[in-house]
DNA sequence: TGTACATCAGTGAACGCGCGTTCACTGATGTAC
DNA sequence: TGTACATCAGTGAACGCGCGTTCACTGATGTAC
């Protein structure tokens, strides 16, 4: 009841914060409106005076999300070294990954919906597998080619590995499928 | 208009060949009753006569379509040879497999709606996958745990390869995702 | 072999529910005097 | 500085649409005589 521009731009800031969780824990098709208005602590009606329509909370959510994953990696690649590569690795395919899909990767939480999303989705998320694989590339000592399908690889490969280790009921299983995935590419990278 | 034995188990075959493309095709919750039936040439209310509803339907037909993959795979896999194996990750990782979803890998095809499916489509998915990881381990020379490994690993580099491959809206870096899957896979196996 | 009858696959209208969206209303905020 | 007024974020009921499901009905199939 009533309001203020500083309330309004902390209140789109919670929208946009459960939006994210909620993407990347229920994925593209099954966050709801009132559901996002709800965890952010209001009621759906308010949602139009944040964004014109579902589709534009969903894209503004995506870009948003994509943006801090990139910010995150960015930060973690500027310490270069093959350690840090390890490293990287060993924590995306960690169990601690697989079981929290809200704040995980949301380009893996997407991968499946992205084939099926509108055209404006899509192109954000082709955006920042270009992204991933030009930041990725930069940190492997090779020729430029070389790097660029190296990184496109390893990326196609950890996003499989966490979207089939969560698919699977079976957490010996998952947790099989985790670690062939870090001995591979760790062996390989 | 009327039936006869043999018309509904024609229609039945009908309606689940029609419920293995739409499945793969458009996925576990945008394949609706009455699309599966006008695909099948036959009315929506009719649907219940061959299922108790669509969640049993969505059963057998990810069952279904999970065992004509897995005997296509044991057929091929019967010839067996480093080229034949070779022979199968290329075909896998073809622009014409990533181009028709319908008649394509239904493990792909399904793997990110499998996370949030009910626990009984993720019991029959994780099924498929120890099936998968057996059959391909017993192609790959090397003690079993070994084997086992490389197996899941590879299935997790391809379904994450032509995932992501289908996700991304550009052709060329597409094609580049599936080059680079190739190249990797090939080369490790 | 022909005839009357029961069965049930398939039809299409209707129902209920969830969800995105709209709308009249509210009351605190911020502004004009 | 205080007062009257306009604005608009947020509320909650209502609407429309899609979709799974139900149901009364149909007519050819298959059976009983």
């Amino acid at each position: 009841m009533g309001h203020s521009q500083a309330q309004k731009e902390a209140n789109h800031d919670r929208i946009l914060a459960a939006a994210m969780d909620l993407l990347r824990d229920k994925g593209l098709d099954h966050m709801g409106v009132a559901q996002v208005m709800r965890a952010a602590g209001l009621t759906h009606g308010g949602f139009y005076s944040h964004f014109p329509n579902r589709e534009a909370m969903v894209a503004e959510a995506l870009r948003t999300a994509f943006e801090r994953d990139e910010r995150r990696l960015a930060k973690a690649a500027a310490k270069h070294g093959r350690s840090e590569r390890m490293g990287m690795i060993e924590a995306y395919l960690s169990p601690a990954h697989r079981d929290d899909p809200a704040h995980g990767c949301t380009a893996a939480a997407l991968a499946g919906d992205a084939t099926r999303a509108d055209p404006a989705l899509r192109r954000i998320f082709t955006e920042q597998v270009v992204r991933y694989r030009d930041r990725i590339a930069d940190l492997i000592p090779a020729e430029r080619d070389a790097a660029e399908s190296h990184a496109l690889f390893g990326i196609a490969a950890m996003i499989g590995a966490l979207l089939v280790a969560r698919a699977v009921d079976d957490e010996a299983l998952s947790d099989d499928i985790l670690e062939a995935a870090r001995h591979h590419l760790t062996k390989s990278m």
